[in-house]
DNA sequence: GCTTCTCCTACCTCATTGGTAGGATTAAGC
DNA sequence: GCTTAATCCTACCAATGAGGTAGGAGAAGC
């Protein structure tokens, strides 16, 4: 598994929170009844995408959490660091140097890890892939779901069924 | 981390193995020595990429492991494959048909996951990255650098430093 | 028949994941 | 100024998987 659940939860928050028409906050209460999500967990999960800017809160009766920037110019990339930390291939990536300046735990043995060339282009890969997209994507995939199966209450079909 | 120790050591392994210039079985206990890798665990680890018919094995006194293949047309996505089933970015990701046919446990609320739509993007992006790189690639790989820094015990830098 | 291998399975320990519990603080509305 | 609704903060906790060990049983060369 690449990401965990807190990968998950946060794109999903923020998407939710992208997808509100004005500017006034959203309580995690609403996202985590309206997701079914667990509402302690995601407190939690909010938690890290404050301490990156990526939204805003504000305290008190009705308050919550809204946007810090336009969701245009948030990319994955920055909100998957926020959520997991840096996206490692393996446990000699994580030293958190950003540009792939690795130090790896078995250079030293007779052939510098051969691996080390390996994982460097997947990170690439993931990283890539994330880079790309951004949340305004994401929002907008959303909404167009919404309209597609909005008639039925559980979708028989998938409407994604060709990509990677 | 996306990849687990038995990716990193089985593909050591079988890099290990590309590099045998004759065509002689070549004991595990040989290949944990020369990687100092836990003999036991390897065990287990080969025991993989001959279930996927990556190595043959003969057993008993002079027995070994050998390639079963040409390295050239070993790609490493059937290598991860083999050793930690399919790399998945999400835990509803698991559901093992081949072509992205993902059945997602979150289709049924709102919005029919957004974030399965950003994560078919990296599998795609990781899974790209792993069928490029051939074990051929990896083997040429891995004796460059034996060349580059042979006359040094412990190379002080790093010979990759601009990838991804 | 000893040694050297592959093969197989059961165990064990530790860190992380995914939560929960319980509260303290802040602010709006009456 | 009390109540209520929200963010914040920290400690705990169960389950899982990762990474590895132990102990053998079979196979083949000498």
């Amino acid at each position: 598994m690449i990401f965990t659940t807190k990968a998950e939860y946060g794109v999903r928050l923020l998407v939710e929170l992208g997808r509100q028409p004005n500017d006034s906050p959203v309580s995690l209460k609403a996202i985590a009844e309206n997701e079914e999500l667990p509402l302690a967990y995601l407190e939690r999960i909010v938690a890290l995408l404050k301490r990156a800017d990526l939204v805003e809160s504000t305290r008190g009766a009705h308050g919550g959490y809204r946007l810090a920037r336009d969701p245009e110019s948030v990319t994955m990339d920055e909100v998957v660091l926020a959520l997991e930390g840096a996206v490692a291939p393996m446990s000699c990536f994580v030293d958190e140097t950003d540009d792939a300046r690795v130090l790896c735990s078995h250079v030293d043995d007779g052939e510098a890890c051969a691996t080390k060339f390996l994982w460097l282009r997947v990170q690439g890969g993931v990283t890539e892939a994330l880079r790309r997209t951004t949340l305004a994507e994401l929002v907008a995939f959303s909404a167009k779901q919404d309209v597609a199966q909005s008639p039925v209450t559980l979708g028989s079909a998938l409407p994604l069924h060709s990509a990677a």
